[in-house]
DNA sequence: CTACAGTCTGTAGCAACTACAGGCTCAAGA
DNA sequence: TCTTGAGCCTGTAGTTGCTACAGACTGTAG
């Protein structure tokens, strides 16, 4: 039980460091199918090796970019079968893409409102106000 | 039982109808405080007036603006109690507006890449792909 | 030999809803 | 009058993506 500290293996800290992946996620990801279960060692503590950092080193990319869990299962599953094409995982980026870019479009929105609305403040300590105004209005 | 048809008041379904707020919400909404405890009619259905129109449109008008629920009720808190001052509305206004600058910023930061990596995909039946190397890398 | 750090499991909590199931109530048509 | 069906009631579970705990066990260092 030695080996995870001579670096041949990793236990489940050793991973989270190596990924900057929150403890706790780990599991998570393991419970719901995201990253396979690993193997144990005679008393039960996971073993993890390069494979398993490179797999959750991807969906922690993929998820900083935004992808949904669900998406991101896809495109595991399509490289697990080796049945990714270029083709289907470019289009599958665009129309997370243009997800991306309709919520940037609703936040565009909502800051001018904010933004125009603030503007109208008096910034002084009375009760009327401009924002308040907008909400009840 | 007969008002809520005449318009004198409303049920359930009627400030959802007024508002286009989804029927459940309502109920949700009062559990959490946000909306108060309705008068009931003698066999328990709930009784709304326009107090109860005006201000779940502050709250759904709050929430299309991407408040928090606990900014808005930062916000009736104050105007309940009628201690709102345009100062300190223009103050939170402005912290939920840079919230939403800070979103839009890294959403943009991800529309960039996603654009940018999507751009070198030859987009043909092959498995290679920029795009997962992006997230293998 | 004993601390104590690390691991294990199951479960609960967060935001902000949404959607049932199972039981009442009310108004309208036969 | 009776019945049908829409609408209301309550409690609870599901959603997404984690995060955090409690209580038990294990492994290592002093």
């Amino acid at each position: 039980m030695a080996d995870h500290v001579s670096g041949k293996w990793l236990q489940r800290a050793g991973l989270a460091q190596r990924t900057g992946c929150n403890l706790e996620t780990i599991r998570y990801y393991e419970r719901i199918g995201m990253m396979p279960d690993p193997p144990r060692t005679a008393s039960g503590y996971r073993i993890y090796d390069d494979s398993h950092v490179a797999r959750l080193r991807f969906i922690l990319r993929a998820r900083e970019l935004g992808f949904a869990i669900e998406q991101i299962r896809g495109l595991l599953d399509l490289v697990d079968c080796g049945a990714q094409t270029c083709a289907e995982v470019k289009e599958r980026t665009e129309r997370h893409l243009a997800d991306v870019r309709a919520k940037i479009a609703d936040l565009r929105r909502i800051e001018k409102v904010l933004a125009s609305t603030a503007a109208l403040c008096s910034g002084d300590e009375v009760p009327e106000c401009p924002v308040l105004d907008a909400l009840a209005s």
